[in-house]
DNA sequence: CTTATTTATCTTGACGTCAAGATAACATAG
DNA sequence: CTATGTTATCTTGACGTCAAGATAAATAAG
């Protein structure tokens, strides 16, 4: 029956607690502990490269977004589920790095353009394709059916939280 | 067709990056933000209580390893994906509060026994009852197939990780 | 105009985490 | 015994994050 960590956690709180339900348990803990394992591959990946999540993160936004490559703090606080101190933070890492610059933005003087260095744009293009590399190796752990099964129902779940 | 930021993701990175096949990002990133919103709704209900996910984390284990509700700083490691020296702190922490006491082990001295006081148990008896009813609504979103049928595919997505 | 409100970004201080190493107790081989 | 290695926990310093608030520019209302 195969019995995991979460099945024993579930079995646990039966005997701790046996008023609750903690059915739910099951979906979410996978959730959690999943993405802990993801993440800390993804990692491995990044520090490859000389950057984390974060960094990853904001020089991809940039790359993505095309010529000529440059966004507001707020244009990227739009896509990162983070706070504007954290942008802050991240532009500032990333400037020391040498990987993206501030320019000013001629038409609101509030506002800033952060800007992808050339050197940047190497940066995340070489991590990119790694970056690629190890989700294909992550998600192959499932057949190509259950792949796709998975994703339609993390599209419903998603959209729950993100209408 | 019902476009989320995912599908957005995926055709900027095809125009951008069209020599890679970004298709794994579709699950791989919408895993880490579904983590990502029920992380958020789960907090909420930790902050009710005065915990955080960390705090409650222990608290829990504790709980539902039943009595004498006593485990070691290791033995909470275990079943924790975190290191030894956040364990510390995080045992630092609950004994300010009086959650948590640090005891002796009377079988060897480079241990120790973290061990739930009365009023810990308390705080986590009710945290608990209200984090089953938030994970039942976050859960509640996917009908009963849609659940069951996403349980089986993360649990064998997760059984990779850990086998 | 001028005052009030909103918007965009940055600053500060606190917190949780980790990696690396320190410390002390236990275990084992000779 | 004693020397060596292992185990369990804690310490330190750095980092990324957030909440709350500060600053300054743009916009709207009178």
């Amino acid at each position: 029956m195969n019995v995991d960590k979460i099945d024993t956690i579930i079995e646990q709180w039966n005997k701790a607690r046996p008023d609750l339900d903690v059915s739910p348990m099951s979906l979410v803990g996978r959730f959690i502990r999943i993405n802990q394992h993801l993440n800390q591959e993804m990692a491995k990946t990044f520090a490859e490269h000389g950057l984390n999540l974060a960094s990853f993160d904001v020089l991809a936004t940039l790359r993505r977004a095309g010529p000529p490559y440059g966004l507001s703090p707020n244009d990227l606080l739009a896509t990162m589920m983070v706070t504007s101190g954290t942008m802050t933070n991240r532009v500032d890492q990333l400037a020391k790095l040498g990987y993206v610059e501030r320019k000013q933005n001629p038409s609101d003087a509030r506002s800033v353009i952060i800007s992808l260095t050339e050197q940047g744009c190497l940066v995340i293009d070489a991590a990119v394709t790694d970056h690629v590399a190890t989700q294909t190796k992550l998600t192959s752990r499932l057949s190509v059916d259950e792949q796709q099964q998975l994703d339609g129902l993390l599209r419903n779940f998603l959209q729950g939280f993100e209408d």
